[in-house]
DNA sequence: AATTTAAATGAAAACCATTTCTACTTAATC
DNA sequence: GATTAAGTAGAAATGGTTTTCATTTAAATT
């Protein structure tokens, strides 16, 4: 993966401001699905005036570019990873440390043969998520 | 699908009330997925008094008992459809007219290789939704 | 390097879906 | 039919997210 992220950005026709900057480079630094007050939060301790509407703004266009992306998550809140590969959005997130790892595997083709056959629709984009343990977690608790 | 609606609540130890009954009915007759006002309006034309909460309240739990599903929506609001298979919740959502149909493909198999040779992780649960247009929205624009 | 301008930002306020609280009502058991 | 635990209405609170608007900044132009 290329985090060429002002060269990202400039693509993306977003200007290369310090605080993007900021946002990307904690979600690549914890490579865990992270909520917009506790990135926040950690935005403050680089920045002596930071506003939560900034932080929002910059992740809904940053996920608007498809650099992360939104977990899909029971409760109401929002939570953004940074994505490992920009146009397949399937991955594994742990339940108990939010490490998010994709998966490569992708079953596009049988979906689609199912789809055709039974449903008859057109696909448009699909989700795969696989929530359980990551490796560490679970050698924490073996 | 058995949709014996009582027998159902009463095997998860919840009440068979009016108000449970008719958010089943529902869902089971509109096959869309729905939001808690859009049921609640519904609602309010077969019972004088019905509150919002009571919406809320009886979605939450009908979703515990898995007799409901919640949709994965990009925006806050919660949708909830009538599950056609209470153990495998893996379909396809029709964007403009908000059908859902089960997809009985299902790629667990496959995916749990993947996790174990790759993530070395455990899985505890996957979803898969299928975006797209259903057949009748299909032949509707074309 | 200074000028320009469209985009980005901070702070306060608004928004609005969802939840909580309390008193009242009802389904189910005996 | 009485009992009781579960369900409900209505009002108020909650809290994550968005809007507004005045100010600042990135970066294109001179």
């Amino acid at each position: 993966m290329l985090n060429d992220f002002p060269l990202t950005l400039k693509k993306l026709n977003l200007k290369v401001t310090p605080k993007r900057l900021a946002i990307l480079e904690i979600l690549l630094k914890e490579s865990v699905y992270l909520s917009p007050e506790e990135i926040w939060k950690k935005m403050k301790k680089r920045f002596n005036r930071i506003g939560l509407p900034t932080v929002y703004r910059n992740l809904e266009e940053l996920s608007e570019g498809n650099i992360i992306s939104k977990i899909n998550h029971p409760n109401r809140q929002l939570y953004y990873y940074l994505c490992q590969n920009r146009s397949h959005h399937h991955h594994f997130i742990c339940l108990s440390c939010r490490k998010v790892e994709d998966i490569s595997f992708c079953a596009a083709k049988e979906i689609e043969g199912e789809v055709k056959r039974n449903i008859r629709g057109k696909i448009l984009s699909h989700i795969l998520q696989v929530n359980g343990l990551c490796k560490n977690c679970l050698e924490k608790k073996g």
